[in-house]
Parts: C-alpha cells; structure tokens; sequence
RNA sequence: GCGGAUGUGGUGAAAUUGGUAUACACGCAGCGUUCAGGUCGCUGUGGGGGCAACCCCGUGGAGGUUCGAGUCCUCUCAUCCGCACCA
C-alpha cells in the first residue's frame, strides 16, 4: 500500500474541530416552528477539578454519540455543556494555597472546556453556564426563596450529621455506614438549627412516578429502598401513670397480642423524663449517656449483643390492657417511626434477643415455623382474641387495623425511611441562602429584586464550626427587608446539590435575564429523554432532581405534565486499571491529554466505546488502543486512496453487480442495519464499531476483489458514516474525500432490505441436535426440500445409516435437526 | 441478613426470540514488505486425539426441562455493588 496516505489526526482533528466552531454546527435555537421531533440529550454536568479524567471521556462519548444518532435520524438535539462548580474540594485548596475558589473553578473550567473541544463533542457552547456565576446562583437562590414561600424550604432544629473534618453538617444521603461520604471522617451527632427541604411530602410521588421512566432496573430499586416505604398501623400505647401516650409504628399489627414489652430510643425525649426522681433514674440516664456518645456505626451492628436498661413504668397495651414494662434500649432507632417500639419477641429476632437476653415472657400468635421461635412468616392466629383467633394473619392484620380505628385506638399507617433533605452547610463555597433573620420578624426572604445575594470575598476559608460567611460582618449585617430594623443574613450556603438539581432546566433558556427559564422553552426540551452518568448519583442527585421537578410543576414554573426531568437514564461503568480503579496514588491513570496527543480524540473515544458494553466496567489497554489507532488508519487511508484513485461510478444495481460487488454491497446494508439497530434499541457501541470494522475488513484491497469502483466507493463511504458517531473527525473527513459532502448534514443511511435477504443460505444440518455438516440452501425453501437437502448430506448420511429416524426438526433459513435412535 | 449485578478462549468481549458457541479486537505464532526495527499487508490461533478425513470435550459447579440450553427451571460456588437493629 502507498505511505503517501498517513493518517494524521494532529491535523485532522483541529481542522474539523474549527469548521465546527466557525459554523456553530451544533447550535440549536427555540424555535418552536421547526417541524423536527425534539431531543434533549445530556450528560451529568462535571465537578471541575483539575483537569478532565478518563471517566469524562467515556461519559461524554456516550453521549455525544447518541447526540450525534439523533441528529442524523432527523431530530433537533439539544447538548449543551455546563459546570457544577460549588463545591468543597475548592475550598479546602484556598484554605491550603489561599488561591480564591473562583480562581481556581474558573481555570479549571477553562480546562474542560478546551479538553471537550478537542475530543471534538458535539456541544451548543452558547447555553453554557458554571453553578457558580451570579447570573446563575441568582435563580438558585430564587427557587429556593418559592420553596420557602410554599413552606418547602424551611427551618428546624434536629440531630444532624456532623462531619469533624469538613466541619460542616451533612445530608443522610451523603453519609455512608456512619462516615461522611467525602472525608470518610465518622459523622457525630449535633442538635442544630438547619435549613430543610420537605423532600418527604414527596415520597409517594417519587416512588410511583418510577414506573413511567425508563430507568436501569437497579437504580429504580435504589430510590425504592432509599425511600423504604412500609405500609402498616399506628398504634397507641398509652402509660397511664404520668398520662402520656405513646403511638408507635408497626408493620405487623396482626401480632399485637403477642407484644409482651415496650422499648424507647435512647434519644427519645421522654426516657429521663419518665425515669425522674425514680429508683431506674441514675441506670437510664448511665445508659442513655453511654449510647449517646457510642460510635454510630458500632451501635448500628446487627450481631451487637442486645443491651437496655428498664424504665420502671409500663404502658398498656390497646388490643387486651395488659401491663408492659418499658425498656430504653439502642437497637431502637430514633429516627424512624416514632422513636418507640412494641416488642413481639415471638414473632421478631431483635425483640427476641433482648427478651432471652432479660428474661421477658415470649408468647406466641401466629401458628408456624415448625413450633420454633421467633417466627417472622406467615400462618394462622392464636392466643390472641376469640374473634381472631384462627384467622390467618394477612387477614387478622386487616381485622385488626379496623377495629383499632374503630376504637379510636389506632389506624392505618404509612411509613418513609426517606428524609427531609438537609441543606445548609457551613462552608463558604457555595449559593448563599437568601435570607435574613430578624428579631422582630423572624427568618424573612431577601426581595428578589435584591437577588443575587452575592458571595462575600473573606480573608480566611477555614471552617471554624459555622460558615466562613460569618465574619464577613459588613456582609452579615443588613437591615430588616420587613421592619428595617437591624438583621443578620443567614450564613450557611447551600449543599451543591441543590445546584445540580434545576441546571438541566436552565439550558433550555440559558441566558433568560428576566427569569430562571421561560416555561415555554423548558416545554420545548423537557423532560431530558436521554440522561447518562455514573451509578454512583443513583441516589443523590436522581432522587433530589426529581424531587425538584415535582415541586417546580407543583408551583407552577414548569408545565404540570412534566413531572420527571430524566425520560430515560444510561448509567455508564468505569474505566478501570488492571482491574482498578484509577487513581493518583496507585499511578495507574491514564490522562486523556496524553491519549488524545499520542493517539487523537477519535482513537480515544472509539476505543472507550468498542471496549465493552458501556454500562460495565471496562479495563483500559494501551495496546487496545493501538489497535483501534490502526483501524482508523485504515479506514481513512482506504477511503483516501479510493477518493483519489477509484472513479466515482455510480453503485452497481444487483442485476449488474458480479459476485464481489454483491458481497461488499450485502456486507454494507447489513452493517447499516445492524449499527442502526445497536444504537437505536441498546447502546452496544462495541457490537456496532465490530460491525464497521467487519464491513472494512471486506473492503480492503485484497479481499475486495472485482467489486467496481462504485460498490467499494458505497461501502467506504458507508462506513465512515456509520463511524461518526463515535470518531466525529475521521469520519468527516474521510466522507468528504469521497463524497465531498458533510457527513453529520448527511440523513443516518437506511438498510435496503433486498439487500438484506440473500437467496442462499447455510443451511445448518444437525443430526440429535449435533452439527455434522452445513448446506447451501435457498432462502424460504420448503420444509420438505430442506429436509431432503439435510439427508443427502454424505456427512449426515454417515451419522444416519444403521439408525432408526425417529423424528426431524425444520427450522425455515436456518437448520434441520433429525433425531435418530 | 435482604436486594441487585456478573461469571464464556491467554485477554477485552460477541451470540438481540431456546437454534451454527467464541463475531470484532488485543495478544501470540508464521509469512510477505523492509538493510534492520517500526509501519503496513496476509495467514493461523478454545482444549484433547489423529498423517488425514474426522472424532471427543467445552460457556463457574451439580442436577433438570427440551429434538436442541451460554440463553429456561432448581440447587450451589465465587466476585462485585447497594441497603441494613427500618419495628
């Protein structure tokens, strides 16, 4: 083969990546009068930190190639660009390094923005925005000031995650297994006044509106358990000695006559009260202060042996008045339910284990479990009430919850894990909340017209147990909006997920002065019908952008129909290292400058995609790499010297085609339909760049035979068509040489079905289900013709003769089966 | 403990509806091009047996359903990921 065709990305890439510029190729107006189906596809907006890693590529090629598939399908794509730029890891460098956190976001951010532009991503650069611009946090600030006003957003003092290392307060969500997420510092517990949104009026709705997304499986399940959704009853037990009562939530009200104990949280408000003065006082509050200071999560152990210490009172029990002696004990959790407990230890293993551990009564109501105990299934009822007894327990359950009602001694009720979702944090680098706190008037929301509430520069970053904001005292001291008396602003900034939960409707009126987004434009785009990212927001930034979602609609700023921001989400796997995570102390990285200068943009992102399916973990291979290198250099350098040396007849039609001509044209219908299919119903990039590859393979110049220049100029041609979605600039340039066209103006090339169904086929022959030989045979021939095909077989014959046929299985185009004895 | 995912050549993986197991690559081996290396091109490459035609075995393991199972069912092992004293 010639050397004078070298495939040299380090020019073509810049060269495509200019016209895209200069042409503004992928912006895309609101313009409602444009006949073409909409799509709004995006990607998770990216921390910027650094410089982009490995994981930013995969993401960003995922979704720039089922932009571009939309695109050439004939629809108008929204993709647009942006940053979530609040955040901690800023700040704690300028508290190293004193460089200002915008200073360092923004050069950051300059460097995103020239790696997407060189890995050549399809992006709208007009609507790009970072979190932490003013003209942006201005309406950050502004919903939650709605959500204040509708009583979504509000105050209250509770028992928060204190994270000692960031000393700031943390979401639930943001802790794992008692650490905080980030710092991996062990979360203390602190009685603090924070800012909350009422996330939990929404649980419902954020659990049933999961069936009309198309969403992986496995991130459904975990929004599901996150917000743990237990149907059952509040029942009241009520201690008539100092006439308190006690409602508590149970799941199995059908066991309530088996409750022979009563157990508190240690947190629970009323343990010292109930203890006051009494003999149990000095052990209850011993015990209470020892769980109070314990570590979190090895109180949180399963196999923790059972502890507690006895109030010295009891309650009564609704269902039979009989007596129960309270227990304060730490396996009850005060925060879920109602902080209290009924003990059923014939029926529960945790109420169980402290009843053999203390020597309670275990009775038993539910027949089953092969006459052990505690017995958690199903069965009929005993030792309960005559009216029940006998009943199977589904049903008693039911029975029971009516007549508790009807005794105004408990009811049917519902249960969240979920949360309200706790905002404030006491760090500087974030949206200020927008409000003022008064003597006089209370927490007042500052005016909109005085939005933003813009960020103070302070001198010193350093977190000191509340925010950084606080000594900013020119800043903090303001005048009352409301009385015009002296007030203080609030100092706590929001968590940057709040930040993160509204920006995708921002792109669809990104640079609306007058208003967050016109609600005409977001009906344009919304919902985002493919959403891609990591699993690892599964939970956070899913569940809080759909919340917001909700309560945006709720109040009228978005159209009532749209009630999810995510259609349909891909959750991309990482690229791993010999196995690992990639990562700066292990040195294993592989930087995506460095790929992109040693390789090019188009080498890097094809290779991401043919790697696996993108949903799975991949390991990165440098000599992958250099195969996928060497295939785009082939395809370029093929189609080059066609583009010159082959003349540009038109494609031969089947009745004038020779046997090579029919194969390469076969062989570029069936890669059209299978990349088509591949893009369209999954997102198996891998199988569809195998299938170019096949197509190429069949073009070389060795195995193309006597295929006429017009076939060969089709089937390369073809080729770099279907590629453009995953290597942009060599696909460009390459259709160009050959057709002097713009591939991506190009409609997405359609499978001619003639040339899909061939005449022949190989006709696989099977005798007791074993493959003996393969047959040419014509496409939609008779069973009975098959048949006889199949059995003159001299191969089969061999397998056949000296047996006794037993039976025969045609399948029609594809094989014969014939099962001897 | 509960829930979910995965398991196929030396490696990444393919097999879309129960119908040819290993497509496409990487690696390796051989050949050609080249002074040489690299590049580029071609050929071969699951394991075992056989000169060969061919035969046997083979998708983590064990059973089962079926003419036919990587695919369906039961049990089991391993790895990874969620959640977890949630009443």
């Amino acid at each position: 083969m010639s050397t004078e065709y070298r495939y040299d990305p380090a020019e073509i890439e810049p060269r495509w990546q200019q016209v895209w510029a200069d042409e503004g190729t992928w912006e895309v107006a609101n313009d409602s009068s444009d006949p073409r189906r909409t799509s709004y596809v995006l990607e998770m907006l990216p921390y910027p930190s650094g410089e982009p890693h490995i994981g930013h590529l995969k993401v960003y090629s995922v979704g720039d190639a089922v932009a571009h598939f939309h695109r050439r399908t004939g629809r108008r794509v929204l993709h647009p660009m942006g940053y979530d730029a609040f955040g901690l890891p800023a700040e704690n460098h300028a508290i190293t390094t004193g460089v200002h956190p915008r200073d360092s976001t923004n050069a950051s951010i300059a460097s995103f923005q020239r790696q997407f532009r060189a890995w050549g991503i399809s992006i709208d650069w007009t609507r790009e925005f970072g979190t932490h611009e003013p003209r942006i946090y201005r309406w950050t600030q502004w919903i939650f000031l709605e959500l204040f006003k509708r009583g979504l957003a509000y105050q209250k003092q509770a028992a928060v995650n204190w994270d000692p290392v960031e000393e700031t307060v943390l979401a639930n969500e943001q802790v794992k297994d008692g650490r905080g997420e980030r710092s991996g510092a062990l979360v203390e517990v602190r009685q603090l006044t924070q800012w909350f949104f009422r996330i939990t009026d929404y649980a419902d709705r954020l659990l049933e509106d999961l069936a009309t997304i198309r969403w992986p499986e496995h991130v459904k399940t975990m929004q599901r358990n996150w917000i743990g959704r237990s149907e059952g009853a509040e029942v009241v037990f009520s201690c008539e000695e100092v006439g308190i009562d006690y409602p508590v939530f149970t799941t199995r009200p059908d066991t309530l006559f088996g409750a022979t104990f009563f157990v508190m949280a240690p947190e629970h408000p009323d343990v010292l009260r109930l203890t006051a003065g009494t003999s149990q006082e000095q052990a209850v509050q011993d015990y209470v202060n020892s769980a109070l200071t314990s570590d979190k999560q090895l109180r949180g152990d399963v196999d923790k042996v059972k502890t507690g210490v006895a109030l010295g009172r009891t309650v009564t029990n609704p269902v039979n008045g009989e007596q129960l002696p309270m227990y304060v004990a730490d396996y009850v959790l005060m925060e879920y339910g109602t902080g209290a407990i009924m003990a059923v230890p014939g029926h529960d293993e945790r109420d169980f284990a402290f009843a053999q551990a203390y020597d309670l009564p275990v009775r038993r109501v539910i027949e089953g479990g092969d006459g052990e105990l505690p017995y958690a299934g199903d069965g009929p009822l005993v030792n309960s009430a005559p009216e029940f007894d006998g009943l199977h327990n589904r049903e008693a359950l039911r029975a029971i919850v009516d007549w508790l009602d009807r005794g105004g001694k408990g009811h049917a009720s519902v249960n969240y894990r979920l949360r309200d979702w706790l905002i404030s944090r006491q760090r500087y680098w974030g949206t200020p909340i927008p409000i003022i706190h008064c003597a006089r008037c209370g927490a007042v929301p500052v005016p909109e017209a005085d939005l933003p509430v813009l960020l103070p520069d302070v001198e010193d970053y350093k977190p000191r147990g509340r925010s950084p904001l606080a000594a900013s005292e020119d800043w903090v001291n303001v005048a009352c909006p409301s009385c015009g008396g002296p007030a203080l602003r609030e100092t706590d900034t929001m968590d940057t997920f709040v930040d993160s939960s509204w920006y995708f409707l921002r792109y669809c009126d990104a640079n609306n002065d007058e208003a967050a987004w016109d609600p005409a434009a977001v009906a344009q785009w919304m919902p985002v019908d493919q959403y891609i990212g990591g699993v690892e927001h599964a939970i956070l930034h899913l569940l809080y952008a759909r919340f917001f979602t909700k309560a945006l609609s709720d109040l009228g700023h978005l159209p009532p129909e749209i009630q999810e921001p995510f259609a349909a989400l891909f959750t991309q796997g990482m690229i791993l290292r010999d196995g690992d995570k990639m990562s700066k102390s292990k040195g294993n990285v592989v930087a995506p400058t460095a790929l992109v200068e040693r390789f090019g943009a188009d080498t890097a992102r094809c290779y991401i995609l043919f790697i696996g399916p993108p949903d799975q973990d991949a390991d990165w291979s440098d000599t992958g790499a250099e195969g996928m290198h060497r295939f785009l250099g082939r395809l370029w350098r093929l189609c080059a010297e066609a583009a010159d040396e082959l003349p540009d007849d038109p494609i031969p039609d089947l009745d004038s085609a020779n046997p090579d001509d029919e194969r390469v044209l076969r062989k570029a219908h069936w890669a059209i339909e299978k990349v088509t299919k591949d893009m369209s119903e999954r997102f198996n990039f891998n199988t569809a760049i195998a299938a170019v590859m096949e197509l190429v393979n069949e073009t070389t110049t060795a195995k193309r035979g006597d295929a006429a220049p017009g076939s060969v100029r089709f089937a390369l041609s073809t080729a770099a068509s279907l590629l453009s979605p995953f290597g942009p600039h060599v696909a460009a340039d390459a259709y160009q040489l050959l057709t002097g066209k713009h591939v991506w103006e190009q409609p997405w090339p359609s499978a001619d079905p003639a040339l899909l169904e061939a005449d022949t086929f190989e006709l696989v022959c099977q005798v007791n289900g074993k493959v003996r030989d393969r047959v040419p045979a014509p496409t939609g021939a008779s069973r009975e013709t098959l048949l006889e095909l199949a059995r003159a077989s001299s191969k089969l014959r061999a397998h056949l003769d000296g047996h006794q046929e037993v039976k025969a299985i045609v399948v029609p185009d594809k094989l014969v089966n014939i099962v001897v004895r």
